[in-house]
DNA sequence: TGCTAAACGGAACCAGGTTCCGTATCGTTT
DNA sequence: AAACGATACGGAACCTGGTTCCGTTTAGCA
């Protein structure tokens, strides 16, 4: 199998357009950075040097831009889990860990937790996408922490949405400590001592 | 002293006014349920039977409006409190009631929990009502909990805010299930067993 | 060098919140 | 009862920000 995990069906794409698409993709990093995940379509248009049109042919909604800029962190976030277990004292140190990992991602990146669960449609590639690769991960943990005896049973989905909330509205200068939070989460699934 | 607790320097108002008001409330309401709280300004005027501008005379900003729709509910909220302290069994039992009455209260209201941390200025009366009157509650209970030694301490708002978000996305046709994490992060709470 | 399809830019469009001001109404005064 | 000033009203106009559309440009190939 040639290429597998890479676009196997290249239609060819024409140079220009590979390179409007990436410029666009670090236009968007940056305008993320200042204005969250909702920054104005025009503003990172006229940062990648290109007309608005641009950025919705290749990309249609606004989730599949937030996809394709934090791809990476995602995937890295999601590989992280099996690693943690084999290294972590114990499951339920591991899956506290993980969640460590997961508030801190979400926190840097401003809106992205407010964007997660939008009912909006157009968001919804974005949901699907993060599902697709977290839950997998989440499940892991959760599996071994239960198996252990060390945590009570949760919806995987439950538990991941959960902790997506708790990081909305985050930031630095405020009280607020989803971090804190978390932890107390993840504390509050142990088992037995009632 | 006369009148007291009800708008002592009351300018008199035409009766014209009052009325409107009361109408945009009951408005507001309806729409509320049927919208969320982000309810457009046009479908409010309409059912009310007035222009948008007579919205924007009494309620400045959406959040004047969300505050003036649901002030009895988050009184009521706030009055249990004490009410649950002293019937509950334990302290720690009063809190974890009080949170699911709380949590009860915001996933009722489409939108709430989302409006009621947004960062825009306009959000801000609706904030400082919120916690004005939840905060003094939640840390009753949790001081309460504390001084008996069955909860580990924690920053009231930060508990106010986390459950708050918690309930953000909550509907009835989802597994996102808000009152069993609720419920989840307070267990978490409980002290020693470590 | 010429040709065609792919890609581009940005003006135009649409939706929803907000403002503004000419008009209507209330309540009081004569 | 009539008139008057203050108060409140309505809704068109405006502003912002996302989305669409089409005439123009350009890459890639013959």
């Amino acid at each position: 199998m040639p290429a597998r995990d890479t676009d196997p069906p290249a239609p060819r794409k024409r140079a220009d357009a590979e390179r409007n698409k990436q410029a666009l993709l670090e236009a968007a990093a940056a305008a993320f950075v200042d204005f969250g995940v909702d920054a104005p379509v025009r503003d990172i248009a006229v940062r990648a040097g290109v007309g608005v049109g641009t950025i919705y042919r290749h990309f249609p909604s606004r989730a599949d831009l937030i996809v394709a800029v934090y791809r990476h962190q995602v995937q890295a976030c999601a590989q992280a889990a099996p690693a943690l277990l084999a290294s972590s004292p114990s499951p339920h140190h591991a899956l506290t860990t993980w969640i460590d990992l997961f508030v801190d991602f979400l926190i840097t990146k401003h809106g992205l937790a407010e964007a997660m669960h939008s009912d909006a449609a157009a968001f919804e590639p974005l949901h699907a996408y993060f599902l697709d690769h977290l839950l997998p991960a989440v499940t892991l943990l959760l599996d071994a922490a239960v198996d252990a005896g060390q945590i009570n049973p949760i919806d995987p989905l439950n538990l991941l949405q959960g902790v997506g909330n708790l990081c909305i509205g985050a930031s630095a200068d405020s009280r607020y400590n989803p971090r804190h939070l978390a932890a107390v989460l993840v504390r509050g699934l142990r088992a037995i001592p009632d």
